[in-house]
RNA sequence: GCCCGGGUAGCUCAGUUGGUAGAGCACGUGACUGAAAAUCACGGUGUCGGCGGUUCGACUCCGUCCCCGGGCA
């Protein structure tokens, strides 16, 4: 970050809004509402999508993806900017969204990030190990395994990594076995390096939304209702039909699985609301938790009961 | 009005010689380095319907009242 940066210094570097809040916070709308005030004052803006869900093209409604009209015309970038064909690892999307930043301060603009994706914001902020690809024959056999055969073989072949997991965290098992053995080095190896992050060479406003429980959970609730009638089951249709692999990430969104089931007559509409709605609301605290502790104690967040107000908006903007 | 059955955690319920209670789901707290809307770890949160009584001690036994479901009128 730029914390140690004297005063002369941080001014030259160019400015990075961060817009980070749980699900249904109203986040995108403040960061249209930051863009537009700052376009009337002559300035130029981009608002850049940091949410693992709202890149892939398919996920228009259940990511509640911004609408051309809740745009209202400012530019927006990497929003369905994946086809749910390619998953978009934090990497990916932080590289792409390093590129768009880079644009963004090549024309004078203000790049106003906008997600509720931690790692990536993470991975953008600070880099990540430099881990090279990962050879597709050994990821599909690691995938295809139960999680108890890959912790056995990650406790003969990485016995640090494995002791340090829990035997069932099948994501983490699954990355610690494919690394070391596409790589022939244990994960630890490659994790005492980071690469990629430019923290250090913008001066960052970051913001938090931390909504009042009840009320976000309101919301979650309405939004997922309000998703299922607004074309949801259209969208998963569309998607099934691709006949894509399961595990993929687009699959497994919130939404995904429960329209599924509603479709394959395994759950009622209103059991399907109902999941739909506890996963959004799952998803939420999680991002709390992260949102509380993961980024640095020095980053504002806001406690709201309402919608973000107007005076957010100044603050983002206050150089 | 009478007769049954039932009121225990947010929900569905378990709880035999009377010793202040426990399961599932829900929910909460936390972790987080390339699938993160993922993955995982931990946690019982309770005037046992109210008020009296018996008892050293009552979710448990007795009385009474209230509420819910079913039946008979």
């Amino acid at each position: 970050m730029s914390t140690d940066l004297s005063p002369s210094c941080a001014a030259s570097l160019p400015p990075l809004a961060l817009i980070a809040g749980p699900t249904a916070s109203g986040k995108s709308d403040l960061a249209v509402r930051t863009a537009l005030a700052h376009m009337a004052k002559g300035g130029k803006a981009v608002v850049i999508n940091a949410d693992s869900a709202q890149v892939y093209a398919d996920l228009a409604v259940l990511s509640a993806r911004p609408t051309d009209a809740e745009m209202q015309g400012v530019p927006h970038r990497l929003f369905g900017a994946w086809d749910g064909a390619d998953p978009c690892s934090a990497a990916d999307w932080a590289a792409a969204a390093r590129a768009e930043i880079a644009a963004a301060h090549a024309e004078g603009a203000l790049p106003i990030l906008v997600g509720g994706t931690g790692l990536y914001i993470r991975t953008l902020l600070d880099g990540i190990a430099p881990v090279p690809p990962i050879e597709a024959d050994v990821r599909a056999e690691v995938r295809a395994m139960t999680v108890e055969a890959a912790y056995a073989a990650l406790t003969a072949e990485d016995p640090a990594r494995a002791a340090a997991l829990a035997p069932a965290d099948a994501a983490r098992i699954a990355r610690a076995l494919e690394v070391v053995r596409s790589t022939g080095r244990p994960l630890a190896e490659w994790q005492a390096q980071t690469a990629g992050g430019i923290g250090a060479a913008v001066t960052l406003r970051p913001l938090i939304l931390m909504p009042e429980r009840a009320w976000l959970y309101e919301r979650c609730d309405r939004r997922f209702a309000m998703m299922w009638a607004n074309g949801a089951v259209a969208e998963v249709e569309a998607l099934l039909a691709r006949k894509l692999d399961p595990a993929l990430p687009v699959m497994r969104a919130i939404g995904v699985p429960e329209v599924t089931a509603f479709l394959a007559g395994n759950a009622t509409e209103a059991e399907a609301v109902a999941a739909g709605s506890q996963a959004t609301r799952r998803y939420a605290k999680r991002q709390y938790t992260w949102l509380r502790h993961q980024p640095p104690a020095a980053w504002h967040r806001v406690t709201l009961d309402n919608s973000p107000p107007d005076s957010l908006v100044e603050a983002l903007l206050r150089a």
